[in-house]
DNA sequence: TGTACATCAGTGAACGCGCGTTCACTGATGTAC
DNA sequence: TGTACATCAGTGAACGCGCGTTCACTGATGTAC
């Protein structure tokens, strides 16, 4: 585990950088953040965001990590934050550019599907660790659900249109989540399988879980 | 990452076992892996699968599993493809059980929603070590993609019978199965979540994902 | 303008840890005669 | 039935590794006078 065929390119050590003028040594803690972002993004796995290899990273010794974050956990709970805050950020975004309670709708799925298409190792991040996920009202649970809910007003703005059918938008919003994560991480694990593109599945899911009214149910 | 704040449960050291006679050695190999199966069912972490954890487990030293695996890697692919085999069979098993092209399909799915609910951390595994997955045509592709082949069967036999409108078995079995991973995986992810129970997400998912006919598509 | 000094940003060496793996071995079990 | 011996199933000690973390430190930067 720490030794042995474990065959991760070194990214090599990041040269000299210059030391931060008194006052701004706060800035290392972004450059901590970045870097260890960085690996993750590259390498794909958590345990490879070590101290050491952040330090290396960011060009600097790894005792000095110590000075901005306690120990390594909290390292890795800055990571996961700041890709959620990424994450919800991108889908808000997508949702408020885009025009009718349909086109909201479609372009938050769309987002979600880009983000997890761009970014495969910070998507996967996500929803890897559920140690840091904290009860229901805590900040760590609200950041995780944040896409959700806006999911839900999305369907919730449809039915108020009359566009959907959703006799419970909650739970039909649950279905899409379902669909839309299952799809971009299964897709992350057998990249060879033929998957029919992010279009063509967001018309399956958008329309056909609990969209368009489609007669009776069982 | 080998020290610190790593607070798994310790499952104490199983005491004396019997030596195997002469010409059962071989059976030690089944209990290494089911020890380590164990070990990784009750920590729900890959990296808890020590060759140290899993020799303690089974009550040997550790140096005797090399007698039996050439190294740690290879005991995790034993997991991974002995849990692939049991979930096939599960799933297999269920559909025999079933009767009607529409009894086989949701039975499946069921099989699908129930195993990962019984034994959330060995189905996490099965979908989480990228790097095992082979190319198409090779025995490691294949047994990941089993149930899905599965899967399609059943819904081409609705199809033919008349009672799917599916006009693509393939791209809609897809969308099931990834409606079903991400019901799956998310509620290990978020336990404290709302989820609706998997009898309505199964109607949900076996009827809205190209199911039922609702006539046009976009 | 010059200088003593406090502070800040960061370093280098060292610690003990559990790990995968190697190696020389031990002692019970079965077999040949 | 007895005994020498090969074989088999396993052991215990040791290795070098990268890790998280601690500790005493250094030297550049800014400030008081």
């Amino acid at each position: 585990m720490t030794q042995g065929g474990s065959t991760v390119a070194d990214p090599g050590p990041t040269l000299a950088r210059e030391r931060n003028r008194r006052g701004e040594g706060g800035k290392l803690a972004a450059d901590i953040l970045a870097g260890a972002t960085e690996l993750l993004e590259q390498t794909g796995s958590e345990e490879s965001v070590t101290l050491r290899a952040v330090a290396r990273k960011v060009g600097i010794s790894a005792p000095s990590i110590y000075a901005h974050f306690p120990d390594r956990a909290a390292i890795v709970e800055a990571i996961v934050d700041s890709a959620f805050r990424d994450f919800n950020d991108a889908i808000a975004t997508a949702i408020a550019g885009a025009g009718g309670p349909l086109g909201r709708l479609r372009a938050g799925c769309a987002a979600y599907l880009r983000f997890a298409a761009d970014r495969p190792n910070r998507y996967q991040l996500l929803f890897e660790r559920r140690d840091l996920v904290g009860e229901p009202g805590e900040a760590s649970y609200a950041i995780r659900i944040e896409s959700f809910n806006a999911l839900v007003e999305s369907l919730q703005e449809c039915v108020d249109a009359g566009i959907s059918g959703s006799d419970d938008p909650v739970r039909d919003a649950t279905a899409i989540w379902a669909a839309l994560h299952g799809y971009a991480t299964l897709q992350l694990m057998l990249p060879d399988f033929s998957w029919p593109n992010a279009e063509a599945m967001l018309d399956r899911i958008v329309n056909g879980l609990g969209w368009i009214d489609h007669g009776a149910d069982a």
